[in-house]
DNA sequence: CCTTGATCATGC
DNA sequence: GCATGATCAAGG
């Protein structure tokens, strides 16, 4: 029986699970939680998100809600490469796309799950093989006023578009920080949006991501070292 | 090299 | 199908 942590009870205790989790190997993480590396993740994109899960105690399972639910944090794993900056997006959740699901910014999904997030780092070069990555330092974040303000912009702008029928004419380069791709099965994967009638259509799942640009900046602001420290390097 | 658009696994 | 976890792979 593959050992079941159980959820952290304060951000404190989050904390002091990911310092354990900091420089360890996904084998190592792995290993004491019961579970088998596969080769690569080919076929199992999300497995190093459910890895870190298991060992911190995540377990909002498939519902839309922080994945910490006691203590409402967002935990994100994300692939770094050698200079330490994102390799990829950063998925946040799905777009409502069907008639009468816009809400106001701070009932949305997005600032439900960003507000507060644990963003943990892990090695993502792709000449390391999977088992021999390491775990990085964890950081606990909140949007400061700033992002909160670029974020809930590029919210407001995807979502006009969404419900005023402009789905379509979405791309991914739309939003600063903030943006709508895909985020389906495959392309035979349907659900209903709002055409340019105001009638319903039916089109492919939208997710809204994170640009890597934005959690760069999340994590070099962590890691910012005072700079009296960085001069005597 | 980076981003965009497409896709993989799993549970309900 | 929709929610979770994301990365893959091709094109700019």
């Amino acid at each position: 029986m593959r050992p079941t942590i159980s959820p952290p009870t304060s951000e404190t205790e989050l904390q002091e699970r990911a310092r354990a989790l900091a420089g360890l190997r996904l084998e190592q993480v792995a290993a004491r939680l019961g579970r088998a590396v596969p080769p690569d993740l080919r076929r199992n994109k999300g497995w190093v998100g459910q890895l870190i899960e298991g060992f911190l105690g995540a377990q909002a399972g498939s519902l839309s809600e922080p994945d910490f639910t006691t203590i409402q944090v967002e935990l994100k794993t994300i692939p770094v490469g050698n200079n330490g900056s994102p390799r990829e997006s950063t998925y946040v959740c799905t777009v409502p796309l069907a008639r009468g699901q816009r809400t106001p910014w701070v009932n949305s999904a997005v600032w439900r799950k960003l507000r507060r997030v644990l963003w943990v780092p892990v090695e993502s070069d792709p000449s390391v093989p999977l088992a021999q990555r390491r775990v990085g330092t964890a950081v606990l974040w909140s949007p400061n006023s700033e992002q909160e303000r670029a974020l809930e912009q590029d919210w407001e702008e995807l979502m006009d578009m969404v419900s005023y029928g402009e789905l379509e004419q979405i791309t991914a380069r739309h939003g600063q920080f903030l943006q709508i791709r895909p985020k389906a099965a495959n392309a035979r994967a349907l659900t209903s949006g709002v055409g340019k009638h105001g009638q319903p259509i039916a089109t492919l799942p939208r997710g809204f991501y994170l640009r890597t640009c934005f959690t760069a900046a999340v994590l070099r602001a962590a890691y910012a070292l005072p700079a009296a420290t960085i001069r005597a390097r």
